[in-house]
DNA sequence: TCGAACTGTGTCACTTAACGTTACAGTAGA
DNA sequence: TCTACTGTAACGTTAAGTGACACAGTTCGA
């Protein structure tokens, strides 16, 4: 899983966990340990996908698209993370005369789809609330 | 997750589908497409966990340690790669004042575990013998 | 209308993990 | 004892992940 993920999960959190639920890139970035620019390269896609609202120029910044409640990790994977679940590297070679060395790639990739769908499935079933309410009892 | 799953399960179908169930780390390698050294580090691990024999010397190599059928997916990631699914990147700062920042990563590391508890289960219903019928049944 | 404070996005540099290569000790059979 | 194997460590190389910077576009207030 790519850390994108967490940065997303991270920033959808932190404005939730802000009474106006509105923070700029830096502050962001700043929670998060990150910089800038890398914040808003995720949240334009979190933009485009509705889970936060984005607004440029002074005073500008992100806010929450919808109510924590509403946000499933599992759609904040969807949007973000889809196939990073399959590691980089592709043993086989498709063109080769051994039944296993050319197809264990087809094989392998629906073994990793499908992975990838029971992982989806469990983290729809967390919302950003849950989480900001595991962060507030954390001990 | 990591390539060294795909390649202790490229490993077993290999041998599974050899008459004799036997092969040297070099044939297993250029099946694979990597180098011999790599292959023997993994299976020396799938060894320590019984899933294969090995024989040193002349003559030796590597068999299946039991049928391809009582190997499930979901043992070989146990075995090769737990933990692997958390990226290795965190965010935020135990020491930091603000709870999001100084929790989440306690919070985003069950997450991952549970995540990879789900996927574990998922391939725990896979075996090897699953996978090689795929291998000679892919179009 | 000008300037300050933002986002959106691309590019390049740097750091780190992944992978390959080589080497060599240990083992077993011919 | 020679040959063909595994086991393992060390090192070099390549690719991915991350950070830093730049700058155009947007918005608002003075």
């Amino acid at each position: 899983m790519n850390s994108e993920f967490t940065i997303a999960v991270h920033s959808l959190v932190f404005l939730a966990n802000l009474p106006d639920h509105r923070a700029s890139s830096e502050s962001i970035a700043y929670n998060i340990c990150t910089n800038p620019a890398r914040v808003r390269k995720i949240m334009s896609t979190l933009r485009k996908n509705s889970l936060v609202r984005t607004k440029e120029g002074l005073g500008g910044g992100y806010t929450l698209g919808c109510s924590p409640a509403e946000i499933s990790l599992g759609l904040i994977y969807r949007v973000i993370s889809t196939g990073t679940l399959k590691p980089h590297w592709c043993s086989g070679d498709p063109d080769a005369d051994c039944i296993v060395k050319s197809n264990i790639q087809t094989v392998m990739d629906d073994i990793f789809t499908e992975s990838e769908q029971s992982v989806i499935r469990h983290l729809e079933q967390i919302t950003i609330e849950d989480v900001l309410k595991k962060v507030r009892t954390a001990h």
